[in-house]
DNA sequence: TGACTTTCGTTTCATATGAAACATCATTCC
DNA sequence: GGAATGATGTTTCATATGAAACGAAAGTCA
């Protein structure tokens, strides 16, 4: 491993690599907190969206997102299609039903469990979230063409389906959440 | 648990959109929810590295990273450098006193303030913590070709600084972590 | 049948987060 | 100078998070 020759500087402009040289390591340039710091940008504007105009979280939106497009499910279910622990789930669940949006029915297979599915009031809300968040959506990323859109959701799928394949790596990509 | 009759994947074909009918709501095509999954995943890896091998958090890690690049800094410019709110970084830099990692001196001109840097021990940490994260970096990403990285990068780029024009609209950015 | 193990979803508990209040110092305006 | 205002960083407090413990119900095996 090789030492720096010099110490670097508040303004210092990243050097052009020296042979032997390693170059500065640069957060802004680091991919992991990149993704971070724009998911969070995008999530905290939809969360607010979310919260003022009905009242939900974004596990609370994510539910009824699921729940509004495919037929009855199980918990265990809707943690698969939100990528949401179980525990977020649990809670985003009970608060929905609390809110009258979400119907628990007895699980006919399965007394543990039970099928949710979307109340008349949740079925509105939905309806109505639905063009809102595309809405949001395209103003968020208006400065993206459709085809910088389609790129990000390819390179997100793909790196999305490494990392749930590295779980059992010296390095672990755990995925609880 | 049931049997589906299919696996169905991120890049299932929506079904074709009927004349009048609007294409149904899915949360896996929307991007705010890509982003968001795939962020946490990448985060999670890392944070649980950062933690195992040394005992630092992502925060904690942010701002070792600027230390270790910038001269001494204040608290807002750390603020201003990782996108992390002042709670954040003043407890980051709490536990990095604490840990021995960053020294406090008083800062010349503003007695309300202090200049951060890294104390020896940190700058070890900070010196074997770089390659890791490159190394880090660079497995996660493995799927995508140097090419698709810059893609990634450029988009991320584009998106956080069009969310960051967006600040007084009903929208708002920060982060969270 | 009667242990056992596993799975489903909830609850508990310890930690992480950030908005708002705060103490301190700096700056502005009179 | 000396109030009023603004900036810096810390602390408080209420909420969000998830790992682990848990009760209940299946499933497995003999």
């Amino acid at each position: 491993m090789f030492h720096m020759k010099r110490k670097s500087t508040v303004a210092d402009t990243p050097p052009p690599a020296a042979a032997g040289e390693a170059a500065p390591f640069r957060l802004e340039a680091f991919l992991p907190y990149r993704l971070s710091v724009t998911a969070n940008r995008m999530s905290r504007a939809f969360a607010r969206a979310y919260a003022e105009r009905f009242g939900l979280s974004i596990p609370e939106w994510r539910v009824m997102a699921v729940l509004g497009t495919g037929g009855p499910l199980t918990a265990a279910a809707i943690v698969e299609r939100t990528a949401m622990d179980k525990v977020k789930v649990s809670r985003a669940v009970a608060a929905l039903e609390a809110k009258g949006f979400v119907l628990r029915r007895p699980h006919p297979e399965d007394r543990r469990s039970a099928l949710l599915e979307l109340a008349e009031p949740g079925v509105a809300v939905f309806e109505a979230i639905v063009p809102l968040a595309r809405a949001l959506e395209a103003e968020l990323t208006a400065v993206l063409g459709p085809e910088d859109r389609a790129q990000l959701a390819q390179l997100l799928a793909r790196l999305d389906a490494h990392l749930s394949g590295l779980g059992d790596l010296s390095l672990d990509a755990g995925d609880p959440g």
